[in-house]
DNA sequence: CTGAAAGCGCTAACAT
DNA sequence: ATGTTAGCGCTTTCAG
């Protein structure tokens, strides 16, 4: 209830003119006397007026919102692919409404939901780790919503996504591994239906496979995304008759979570055990944690662009992008022959 | 550009009835024929109707959006703030627009009137580092914008608050530090004009005036606020002749920069040199850093309610509510006496 | 260069 | 119980 603001007929009438040439006046029209457009602009400053974009909206058929759905935004990671949505999209006019699944599949579809009646133009989504939401996301397909997945995507769907190739970088992080000396590689992998846990997994076995490793399931569990996971994961490994010398794990949170729990257990790394990462976090940073380094912000950017891009054209072609990423080597996975004395 | 959807005109033309049937039927008033309401429902269904919403905010001068300005939404802090804003809005319809000033001035008043401009119905702001827009909030104030500072305040304007006693954790965590054993304790602060920092510098000088500490300027230096800053504290306070025992930064990101930075120089924490933060942070924790524990969800949940008030009452007196704190007192800050041998 | 008028989609008197 | 009508604030033909 802010105090009722002036509108283009109180102007108008001001100053014995027509709405029309107000309009005119404050959108810049060339058909005006720049005299007439003075005054208006005079008396429009002098009423405080402020245009009512919900008006406009209504007629223009718009509504300058963009949706934004990630599982989470207390850590790093879908805070700044926001950013960058933001930069690009905010530029344009664009307004950005974000929600958070907080991991769960329900509230995603009922935030989802919420941002369809508010009208957004468009939905950048990143899934919850058990999200079951596809034939809510195939009628917003089928009703030419515009939609782009990024870093979490739904694979059965023929939708625009950003990414990176989850499957080489796990590859390179497993590859990295073996390199160093390390033959038992346990993986930690995140919720089994998620697309970044299968890709990983995929990349983890591929690197065994390329170094004749023999796989080892038992080295192999599904403990999920989150960092209190992590410790199912420890407890499980370490009653193992055969530990493993090294870990990689879904992502930071769970890696980090390791390295506690192990530190916590009295175990040093990597002298009993070396711990990998994905998506490097500034915590992993901090604790000298390998891991893969994920170009966030230029996510967010592309994500908006390929947005944008279905905004503006009604049948714009499904785009996957794949960004490219780096493998960056810290303390917690030191080579096994760098420590031989 | 999504597909055009059905509107009220459609369904009343193909069940010939008026739109103010359909209306009715659609918002469950009781001024109808059940058998109407199901016809028009179902008719509704079929044409996948959905409602305008801005055509009935237009009507109502309403919008259903709150907006939100914080110096950045990277780290835990404000994220945490705004989930707990969401959590009270959200349940009453509300969409929240998520600014981040990136700790600029300037920035911060582009985003505010950003938000203006998308007719937001109030706004929770915690000021930039730097800011320097007293006269734009008196502006919104003077138009009886609904207004809640969160955290940082601007303590010239009379303006609903939710804030911890910042001076009375301050001097919590100084007075922690001098039971502790610690005489040379130095203050990284803040920003000069910052309200958190003056308010914690006064905690400080008072808790060392109470145990009868001279206050030593040279041991006092305003670093800011972000962790990159850390490193010219220590700089500063290592090159001193007479180096400080103890220091007590601004925040936790402050903190850690210097747990890290000392580290780098070789020296323990705390056996060389103790450090506490403030606004207790997960990467702190970690790092066993004692720090001060805010109930971010909390203060989020609490502007939210304040502003609500503001949007529901036009001149709801302004209110300031001071939550609770803890000092958790971690490793970083261990007694001098207890490490003795 | 300016005005009149229609209409975006919806709700809410006011009739009937 | 239903229909008619006016109008929220704005833009945009269409006339002049």
């Amino acid at each position: 209830m802010t105090s009722s603001n002036a509108t283009i007929k109180d102007i108008a009438k001001a100053l014995g003119v027509s709405v029309a040439t107000v309009s005119r006046a404050l959108n810049g029209s060339h058909e005006i006397h720049p005299l007439t457009k003075e005054k208006v602009l005079a008396k429009a400053e002098e009423l405080r007026y402020k245009p009512n974009i919900q008006a406009r909206n209504l007629l223009k058929k718009r509504s300058n919102m963009i949706g934004v759905v990630v599982p989470e935004f207390i850590t790093f990671f879908f805070p700044e692919i926001i950013i960058g949505i933001q930069e690009i999209v905010n530029k344009l006019g664009y307004q950005v409404l974000i929600c958070q699944s907080n991991e769960s599949s329900s509230l995603e579809s009922k935030n989802v939901k919420m941002l369809e009646e508010s009208m957004v133009e468009g939905l950048i989504v990143s899934v919850a780790k058990n999200s079951k939401n596809i034939d809510l996301y195939q009628r917003l397909i089928n009703e030419h919503m515009p939609l782009v997945f990024v870093n979490r995507v739904i694979s059965e769907l023929n939708v625009s996504q950003v990414v990176i190739d989850d499957r080489k970088w796990a590859f390179k992080v497993t590859e990295h591994l073996i390199k160093c000396g390390y033959r038992r590689i346990a993986h930690l992998a995140g919720n089994e239906y998620l697309s970044v846990t299968k890709e990983r997994m995929q990349g983890y076995l591929n690197a065994l496979a390329a170094y004749d490793i023999p796989v080892n399931e038992n080295l192999i569990m599904y403990v999920g995304v989150q960092q209190e996971r992590a410790k199912a994961g420890i407890d499980y490994l370490m009653n193992l008759k055969e530990k493993p010398d090294a870990i990689f794990a879904i992502n930071d949170p769970i890696a980090v979570g390791c390295m506690l729990e192990l530190k916590q257990r009295g175990m040093k790394i990597p002298e009993d055990i070396a711990v990998a990462g994905f998506s490097e976090s500034p915590i992993g940073r901090i604790m000298e944690l390998t891991s893969v380094f994920q170009p966030t912000f230029e996510i967010g950017r592309k994500a908006a662009t390929l947005l944008l891009k279905q905004i503006n054209n009604y049948d714009a072609p499904t785009e996957t992008i794949t960004l490219d990423a780096k493998l960056n080597v810290r303390h917690s996975t030191l080579p096994l022959f760098k420590r031989v004395r």
